[in-house]
DNA sequence: GGCCAGGCTAGCA
DNA sequence: TGCTAGCATGGC
């Protein structure tokens, strides 16, 4: 199956995908302008391949692999929420042109949107094994986890690795994380999670209906899932455009540079600034992250 | 070699 | 209620 989906300018195709290209490669495979990655449908394992239509202001997407009866426009819609292609950023640019220390990190980005996971779980597990570890070192274990865990398939003569279900990680034992350098209690956040999901204690889907402070009220009891981790899931995995990762030692860290301060902000100066960026406080965010990257 | 990473929990005051 | 050691490893 082919199809299109339009954009709404601005667009940066380069710049959106930046980060799958380098230190998120485990999720995608670049060849050229394509990026390629495996995903879950109802009826077995798909590939799906999205890049950019010349001088279209759309994306072209391929799925491969046996979709079942109706799944295609799913599918679709999946897809274009995964690369943003419905989110209009005018009025976030709008409100931040004048904004003596943030507008021109903004500008010199414009176009770059949010990717986001295919799957709640899968943003969930992801975030948890990044949990203050370097970004190169967690995409080892991301990579290492999905190769344990995950299922196989074979498209284009080569072999792809699907991202683990909740049902093959709940199998698991702690042992078997724990050779693969997680430490203890991260293999137990990760597996005791899974079998949340597969025993119907915990349904994701009904997260996307929830407020931002109900799905912070919900996934917060969970052991290993703290107030940074729900703000992720809420940013790259819902798509939230309000939060404020405020403890992120990685904003922490780009807000001292970029408002030359000489200290590390603290959380609550933090989410003082961040009043004035409502409500795209998330934007706000990721462009801070994605400058921090350029730095590196 | 030491300290810190895009945190979180358990244990202790 | 608030603070801190420990975690498992890589990078600087």
């Amino acid at each position: 199956m082919q199809f299109q989906l339009p954009l709404i300018y601005p667009y940066s195709f380069e710049l959106t995908t930046k980060r799958l290209r380098t230190f998120e490669k485990t999720s995608f495979v670049a060849d050229g302008d394509k990026l390629s990655r495996t995903m879950h449908g109802s009826r077995g394992p798909l590939l799906c391949t999205v890049e950019p239509l010349a001088g279209e202001n759309a994306l072209r997407v391929e799925i491969e692999g046996a979709l079942a009866e109706g799944e295609a426009e799913e599918i679709k819609r999946k897809v274009a929420r995964m690369f943003s292609t419905q989110v209009d950023l005018t009025p976030f640019y709008e409100q931040m042109r004048e904004h003596p220390v943030l507008a021109p990190v903004i500008a010199e980005r414009e176009g770059l949107h949010f990717v986001l996971e295919p799957s709640l779980y899968e943003c969930v597990v992801k975030t948890i094994i990044g949990q203050q570890l370097h970004v190169s070192f967690a995409a080892t274990l991301i990579q290492r986890f999905q190769e344990l865990a995950g299922s196989k398939a074979v498209f284009r003569g080569r072999e792809w690795v699907l991202f683990p279900t909740p049902e093959q990680v709940a199998r698991l034992k702690y042992e078997e994380l724990q050779a693969l350098q997680f430490n203890r209690r991260k293999a137990e956040y990760i597996i005791d999670f899974s079998r949340k999901v597969v025993n119907g204690e915990l349904s994701l889907e009904a997260l996307w209906s929830l407020s931002d402070e109900e799905v912070l009220h919900t996934l917060l009891p969970i052991r290993g899932i703290g107030r940074w981790t729900v703000e992720c899931v809420l940013l790259f995995g819902l798509g939230r455009p309000d939060l404020l990762p405020a403890a992120d030692i990685g904003l922490r860290n780009t807000l001292k540079r970029v408002y030359g301060l000489d200290h590390q902000p603290g959380e609550e100066e933090v989410r003082q600034w961040g009043e004035s960026w409502a409500p795209y406080r998330s934007y706000v965010t990721f462009y801070l992250w994605d400058s921090l990257d350029n730095v590196k």
